[in-house]
DNA sequence: GTCTATAAGACGATAGAC
DNA sequence: GTCTATCGTCTTATAGAC
């Protein structure tokens, strides 16, 4: 995973984005510190203690940049659903069938979770620890993930490539095998991101396609 | 999910399984109150005394049963992935062909961590909270439960039932479906258990059926 | 904006009476 | 086997010097 992806994942809108000299920034500095401590130990093992010492930085140190750990919590789920959300949009837009959508989402959105594994388990696995009111503005990002997967699984309904049940449910499914990928995967095991969104976008097309007519 | 199952899968090998009396034994009555807790909360973000107050029991009544907080989760971590496999285990032997093989180890390892998804949470996300010792002694169970997966996949390959392009992340994809039931579902979903199970064992078969001859 | 020092309380776990 | 009381430590977060 290189730095500079995470960065774009996680600098502030407004920041120069373009300059190696965002990694210098306190407050993204400790943005990645908390973002490795999170996904390591998960939100209630991490000490503030801990992400600031990663920072470099003393306890006291991370106050003036963030209000409290939930508050740094909610900063790395909001932008980290903002990315995955913008992959899923933008794959969709540049694919010419349903049936090219779904592969290039699900291969995506999976390779996406294995090369941001860490981000990826903040995301999908840390969600609950947020107060209800971040808990609430990060649902809106999540209803659109699922809406991106639920319009290309009703797009290839329409054109006959796809025969699907239920809509929702197979998008549920669809999903779940990607998210999953955050937790099992690690730099170690023997597939490569790009392995496994070839393996995962195959599947998916599998699991939707209709019967060849005989 | 009724309260005789979860004991079931929480009884002590030796106790008495048949009589009610069970839900009055303390080592029981705490495993409960923690397998809530920490399915709620996640492992960390549980409080000691918060178990023994669910358990009826002040902060110090539970150490008479359980040597420390992880010890507790390693109880519950072992009993529900023995739970689990065995599950696997009966239906797949039950099964005339792997095909009806996948759908009912695929639709009942979903409707499992529907019925169950405070125990399947806690064996599923909870796993890494572990002592390097209990997940060395855990990690066995949990590759029983992925060989039984590959060795239907592998059956079904072998009859010409399924095309598989590689057993192992197929097996893990179908995992993947089934495991992230435990976290997405909840009571007030507008699916049943009973419904999960129909629509994922048929998805899983979509998965890896062999096109049909044209 | 960073530090040292510390407040104020919660934490896991234990001691010892009954 | 359960209780009350508490130990020693760690926790999040703040105060105030520089």
């Amino acid at each position: 995973m290189s730095e500079t992806a995470v960065l774009a994942a996680l600098a502030p809108e407004g920041g120069r984005q373009s300059a190696v000299g965002d990694v210098a920034d306190t407050a993204v500095r400790i943005m990645l510190a908390a973002a490795d401590a999170f996904a390591e130990r998960g939100f209630h093992a991490t000490t503030t203690r801990d992400i600031a010492s990663r920072a470099g930085l003393s306890p006291a140190g991370v106050y003036v940049h963030f209000a409290s750990k939930e508050v740094l919590l909610f900063e790395l789920s909001r932008r980290g659903h903002e990315r995955a959300r913008d992959l899923l949009v933008a794959a969709t837009a540049a694919a010419p069938t349903p049936t090219e959508a779904l592969r290039a989402i699900v291969g995506g959105f999976s390779r996406w979770h294995a090369e941001h594994y860490g981000l990826g388990r903040i995301v999908q696995f840390e969600f609950r620890h947020l107060s209800a009111e971040h808990r609430d503005a990060v649902l809106g990002l999540r209803k659109e993930i699922d809406e991106v997967v639920a319009d290309v699984l009703r797009d290839g309904v329409s054109t006959g490539e796809f025969e699907v049940a239920d809509v929702p449910a197979t998008a549920l499914a669809l999903l779940s095998m990607a998210i999953d990928v955050a937790r099992w995967y690690a730099p170690d095991v023997r597939y490569t991101p790009e392995a496994i969104e070839a393996a995962y976008g195959d599947l998916a097309v599998r699991l939707v396609r209709a019967p060849s007519p005989r």
